[in-house]
DNA sequence: CAAATAGTGTCTCTTAGACAATATCGT
DNA sequence: ACGATATTGTCTAAGAGACACTATTTG
């Protein structure tokens, strides 16, 4: 992967980056039975935005995902899947953006024809993280990072409502096919942990004794011979992933009937 | 949808494209047990190359999905389904792709700098067809556009030969989460028709009465009170769609454990 | 009646899904 | 002993998957 140092895209030509494509970022970040999304507040506008960005000339278009995800929540490694692009030609077009507001809100003399208001196609991404491990970093726009709840969003600019409804709906077929949890979860982890995880991702109770025999029987974990204390309570046993079982089914894919 | 007039984009400036960013279409086609892609051949080139094309900038990747498939198939409301993209800085690095051999071909002056050798972005898309029911179109610079087994490739550009086997993958994987068969099949469809075609599609036998049953109790098809006459053997009994439940499952998904 | 294809039923075994009592831990 | 949480087994109903014989049709 190449490692490019942050620059604030509105002072360059654009000539480093790919024309007329961005990438967003729908971070979902889960912790404790809650789960939020990671929001940017440009100062001076009144609506919220995903984490997006530019894609560098020399870079994929999932290393760009990456690299706005590391820049707003300093994480490596986490779990990415593409979603959807989206290429409404007036997909942009929205009260809020305009040279006006951007040049109020930077300083900078931006002008009418900045490149940053040419057309561009979105290709979405989602990622999990751990939302307790992460201090969220506002970029060169937007000072204000912060996770809200999927259930009580603010204002979103552009189409970034239906991203994330698009990116939610995604993730939850995705629950049945792929695993998750390796980013989201100690490496041991216990039966209640995990089907806390699932539980809310897909906002449903599961029946845990069912839940924990389709875990074994899928092979996805392995129970340790170890329980984790907890205090007053009785001591759960720890399990882990097992490596080959969830490498596999992340390429390969899985049913999980859950 | 806008329609475009079939122009020659290497005669133009590149101005009406979104920059960056082209749309390669894997258009299956079924007929009769077998199952070939269509594959267009630039004249002087020794390679073949999907159907594909760029973007104007007044529609959507999709509807520019949908015109490059019409133009070499000549088929409108086609079953379309986004698959990846393929966004390698390297991906058009080919020796069979230079200035060259396209002014070779073509007998236009393009020059080295020509927008066509400009890095693109491919998102790739597959269509399905019944090829019995298309004269394959060759377009702007392939005279060739001919119908291959998907077993029996000739060599390929860029990344194209990854693009079918992904194509390929994922049409196996939706299979069995959503209906296919409507562009497919006649209006009224016999039992071993369906049958045949998700037989070819998926590359392996499927027991006819259990793939029946599943069939009804999905509630996809209804049989009608008909047969059809096939001459020498024994009438058929026909089948249709049942368009709400199709409908819903191309929305929303179903499970069809074929 | 032969050749070719269509159509259908049953059995077994596995799994999904519903369900609640017991064990453990710390205070 | 209590409060809180973890752990585990059984039953039933549905479905997956294996399997082979009978029915039509025409020449």
């Amino acid at each position: 992967m190449n490692e490019h140092t942050i620059i604030n895209p509105l002072l360059t030509d654009g000539s480093l980056f790919l024309s007329n494509i961005s990438v967003d970022n729908v971070i979902f970040g889960y912790h404790d039975k809650s789960l939020k999304v990671l929001l940017l507040h440009p100062t001076a506008i009144k609506k919220w935005a995903l984490p997006g960005g530019y894609i560098y000339k020399d870079e994929t278009i999932e290393n760009a995902a990456i690299r706005v995800a590391k820049d707003r929540t300093g994480l490596d490694n986490l779990y990415f899947k593409q979603c959807k692009f989206y290429s409404d030609p007036n997909r942009t077009k929205d009260e809020e953006f305009n040279t006006q507001k951007l040049e109020d809100m930077t300083g900078y003399k931006l002008g009418k024809d900045h490149w940053i208001f040419n057309q561009h196609i979105s290709s979405c991404f989602y990622t999990l993280t751990d939302y307790s491990k992460v201090t969220p970093q506002g970029d060169y726009y937007a000072s204000e990072c912060l996770w809200f709840s999927i259930n009580d969003l603010p204002p979103l600019m552009f189409d970034h409502k239906k991203m994330i409804k698009d990116a939610l709906d995604i993730l939850r077929i995705h629950l049945y096919h792929f695993p998750v949890g390796y980013e989201l979860l100690p490496e041991k982890f216990t039966i209640p942990e995990i089907h806390s995880l699932y539980e809310t991702l897909l906002n449903k109770s599961l029946d845990v004794r069912n839940f924990t025999k389709k875990l074994l029987k899928v092979g996805i974990v392995d129970k340790l011979d170890e329980r984790k204390n907890i205090g007053a309570h009785r001591a759960p046993f720890l399990y882990k992933f097992n490596k080959d079982v969830y490498q596999d089914a992340l390429e390969n894919g899985m049913a999980l009937f859950i």
